[in-house]
DNA sequence: GCCATTTTGTGCGATATATGAACAAATGTC
DNA sequence: GACATTTGTTCATATATCGCACAAAATGGC
């Protein structure tokens, strides 16, 4: 691609819109140049035009997001097909096994979930499509990397920064690709209180028709309510029934 | 604001964005043109922008979207506290009552889903935060255009496409404006198949610790399980008591 | 397989935007 | 209350982008 074929200023006010994150709903002119190491003059005209087309409110101090920014997320969930073909099926899983059933896809080191039906909440967080888990320390994620070839599996590992949420987290790149390589073999991955305590749950690939892992899907549950090792005697046949028959329909 | 205020180049790839939709995942260079107005070598440079930040996927001839572009909407998702704050209490009356419940805010002429707990299906669509439906026939709709000055309402309905979903649907403006009023008085909103034969709902307003209403809340049921004029006896009660819970906690 | 039509890629002059420094205003500190 | 610091705004100019016109390539109809 050539230089003049990129839109930087476009590229910077992406970078602007992603500088509101989890803890920062009220940015102003400064804090949004800092956190993404615009200029200032830059940062506030950017900030401006979000304000301006509906994107972002302005009190003269603080800019915070609008309903509005939503139009560009579910610019995708609408019209991707995978998020609309897979939700039937994990709404009738999630009522079959009485657990929340989950659809996700790999951005970078990060897990996506493209679709979910959610029972009873187990999780402090709430998860919903859109939302992002690393995929080092969740089922999803073990089965997307396990997916991929080892050394780019390897690769998302080196730049990921591998944090314990609890004792149980594995954070060894070595025992992780271990872990990668039994989860390649037999098929699935289970997660034992690793991302969270209390919070068990087992993941298989989506593949589409030629083969390829497009996606994964899990059933997440509590752990009081269910043993780790239990977890694929009761959940992994209605995971893999969903697969089967969501593979043909996946192009 | 002034002229120089504003970054075009990246107005322009926002709308390059959002000309993704529904029916249109992959869309070609000539085809964003068309849905943007813009120059073609415009929408090839945003385009090509997106694929290089890697939120598009690009095989020389189609470009759409890659899950990294729900990193936008999240941002305000989890930035904004509304939503974080009423999930929880979304996903204990939806077990409460054995229905779907939701919350969303107005955007124009459109409610926008910004938080759900989902029971069993009964819409045929697959509702999620970042979804929109038409404010004039949606229940929350209802309620969030009585919020309204009477003259914004009557605008905005005025510059809305008043189509017919079902034979039920209400499409002339004094009649809505009529209901409208009425929503105002009562409380709440009630609608029958309006929007779809078999699915009633029933929605209340959302306001903050000044009176102020900041979003609707509602349950959706099944036609057959439930009459409209059972709605307000069975769900009204619940669903005023959560948004007087949630009251106090906003802002 | 050929031609008409549509779509995509590129170079260039005109126009719009980014930059960084300088200034003004607000905020915080002692 | 005065000083120091941070924050927001403005401006001139160097730089990058836009949209047009044309060339090349792909598509589709017969």
């Amino acid at each position: 691609m050539r230089e003049t074929d990129f839109v930087s200023g476009f590229a910077r006010g992406l970078k602007v819109i992603e500088a509101f994150g989890e803890k920062t709903p009220r940015l102003a002119i400064a804090d949004v140049s800092k956190a993404t190491g615009l200029d200032r003059a830059t940062a506030r005209r950017c900030l401006l035009t979000l304000a301006e087309l509906g994107y972002a409110d302005y009190d003269g101090k603080f800019f915070s997001l609008t309903p509005k920014i939503l139009r560009l997320g579910h610019a995708y969930l609408s019209a991707t097909p995978l998020p609309q073909v897979v939700q039937p099926y994990l709404d009738r899983l999630a009522e079959e096994v009485h657990q929340s059933a989950s659809a996700s896809v790999l951005d970078g080191t990060e897990v996506v979930y493209i679709a979910r039906a959610s029972q009873k909440r187990v999780m402090s967080i709430n998860l919903m499509p859109g939302s992002r888990l690393p995929a080092y320390c969740a089922s999803m994620g073990r089965v997307l990397l396990a997916a991929l070839p080892e050394n780019e599996a390897r690769q998302l590992l080196e730049k990921t920064s591998l944090a314990a949420f609890t004792p149980r987290t594995k954070t060894e790149p070595n025992e992780l690709l271990e872990e990668l390589s039994k989860v390649r073999q037999q098929g699935f991955a289970i997660i034992d209180q690793e991302l969270e305590l209390g919070l068990c749950s087992i993941a298989v690939p989506l593949k589409n028709d030629r083969g390829i892992t497009v996606a994964a899907l899990n059933i997440g549950a509590s752990a009081a309510s269910i043993s780790a090792d239990q977890m694929a005697h009761k959940f992994l046949e209605p995971l893999q029934a969903v697969a089967n028959a969501l593979r043909p329909l996946l192009r």
